[in-house]
DNA sequence: CTGAAAGCGCTAACAT
DNA sequence: ATGTTAGCGCTTTCAG
């Protein structure tokens, strides 16, 4: 018996045609064929279509590991997201791979959900290293030294949520999102609103909540009315979460009439606390969402509705013309917003 | 259609330290360096020790492209799914990165949503050629020929749904689903039970559905039901497919009392469109949905349970196992499932 | 317009 | 236990 080995087995040998493969066949040399293939100007055009049939024929498919270590470029992206699961990120992510997809590109998804992957994630230390051109941050703040490092080491980066000012970003006006839930409520006469929040001690300071919150205390205090702590409750944006923030919402002494959930799904939670209180909603209790989530309409949920799978898109295209063209602008895009008044609120009884 | 290639910029010169700084600054060669990262034996402990510190101090990772050009292993899988938002199959996705990240493996995700993208998948010539190691193919239905051809090129396969035979597999018995939530709603007694299946021409060959139609049909005749093809229409799992399919049930001259939605998403569709017309749920129409989505419990709705997130997790665990230790066998796992009964379904009226 | 050849950074024999 | 060296498959000067 030979000797058990560590050293795994070499993967299967893999006959898949190289380039010089291709150049043999053609009778050229493997710089014209790699000219050819990748639209270079100065080959011949009977020679190019010699090669690309050649290529056909062989099914060539370059290596993207030798052309990587080659050129430095990778045709892959990475786009890193705080959860995967959940109806927000999931749409984004959806909408970043149509479009990487389409354009050849992979699209490399991470998790980033603690400081500690932060760090990674700022230190190049993760196993994204040298793997991606670019990385598109939905909802992760970094310090500006993090994304400096991450673009000196020849990253890309596109974020998706707040601006950061120092490289593309797209998202919209959380301020206005908070103010334009929570007028809607002041308009419809409630007094004591309640806040389904984020996380009580964000171990990714996130900024969305804060700017929400920002736009909710700005109109309730407009309105003259004043801001109660008590009122604001931790949500963890998911269902489960706003269930219980609103359950002890609810089953406080001077419960609120009336509540802003920063997510839709938190908002699902309110209306299952509601309910199984025997309150009507919005009789007892008006509810408003954030996102517009698919299942929105099924409750009968009013919220402030945006597009998320098109916003991932226009990231990625954003991502890929930096990638593409170099052209490295810190643009910003604030997409619109809408308020979709639905069946969940109601004037206060 | 590929990026515009025109000669790009090369990316900003990247200084990060290479195997051979480390060598060098360590005063032994580069093949000791890679043993002594790698964990490789023959290596003296002093040296290793000395390596992993100027390693550490000279924030040294290896170039993944390059070891995969010298290894023909990427650590890399791709996970490939019909669609990328939705809630089944943004759950299995999550599972699979948790795992994969955990172990230093990328997750790439790949949308394949037409009989193109799977022709691809199958031939090799998608942007996953020799990127990744293996290619975890949920609910993607592959010709056996395709599978091997996949295998033959070296990747390796594990599958989330169906059984194949050809590589590991895992997922649950769907016709039992059917079966189990057809005989529930037979039980409460009712007779006039739609069906709310998948694509009419299903362009994936998605065997899903089929299972759990003979679930349904199953019970049905066994109950001396006579099998109605009027009632069976087609919801594409998504929550306006469910509305639109069961509206149409609905507005039919001779409506079922009860409806087996495959998925909740359709489920919730069925309950928006039994609500816009009056109809009591399960008064007038008892509901059954699949899957336990997190807003199940919201919507009380009566589903056939099953953990989603889990199951991707574990099936990133037979891909590392088959990837790491060469370990091939075509196991299957049959998840448990069970019937959680809330309140859409009730004796007909 | 085309070819020869020098890498890209790493791994894996093969030596020592 | 460690060093030498030949690739892995591609891109890219530099010559012609």
């Amino acid at each position: 018996m030979n000797v058990e080995m560590t050293t795994q087995p070499r993967p299967t040998r893999n006959d898949r045609a190289t380039i010089e493969d291709v150049a043999a066949a053609a009778g050229v040399s493997v710089a014209t064929v790699s000219r050819a293939l990748r639209g270079l100007p100065n080959v011949a055009n009977s020679t190019r279509q010699r090669v690309e049939a050649i290529a056909e024929e062989l099914a060539y498919r370059p290596d993207p590991a030798a052309s990587r270590l080659a050129t430095g470029r990778s045709q892959a992206i990475a786009v890193a997201v705080p959860v995967l699961n959940g109806w927000y990120f999931s749409n984004v992510v959806a909408g970043i791979e149509a479009v990487c997809t389409e354009s050849g590109f992979d699209t490399v998804v991470l998790g980033v959900s603690s400081e500690a992957d932060r760090e990674r994630l700022a230190a190049g230390t993760d196993s994204i290293h040298r793997r991606v051109d670019g990385v598109i941050l939905v909802d992760i703040a970094l310090r500006a030294a993090a994304l400096e490092s991450m673009t000196e080491r020849g990253l890309k980066i596109v974020t998706v949520g707040p601006q950061t000012g120092l490289c593309p970003s797209i998202g919209i006006d959380d301020v206005e999102v908070g103010r334009m839930a929570t007028s809607h409520l002041v308009e419809l006469g409630h007094r004591r609103i309640g806040l389904v929040n984020g996380q009580p001690e964000d171990p990714l300071d996130f900024v969305v909540p804060l700017r929400r919150t920002e736009g909710y205390e700005g109109v309730l205090t407009e309105a003259g009315i004043t801001v109660d702590p008590a009122l604001q409750v931790s949500g963890n944006f998911s269902i489960a979460g706003g269930y219980e923030a609103v359950s002890e919402l609810l089953d406080s002494a001077d419960p609120p009439t009336a509540v802003f959930a920063m997510s839709d799904e938190m908002a699902f939670g309110a209306i299952q606390a509601a309910r199984e209180r025997g309150l009507d909603v919005p009789g007892d209790l008006s509810i408003v969402g954030v996102d517009d989530h698919d299942a929105a309409v099924v409750l009968d949920l009013t919220t402030v509705h945006q597009d998320i799978a098109d916003r991932g898109a226009r990231a990625a295209r954003l991502m890929l013309t930096q990638v593409t063209r170099g052209d490295n602008r810190a643009t910003r895009i604030d997409d619109p917003i809408r308020l979709v008044i639905r069946g969940t609120t109601a004037p206060p009884r």
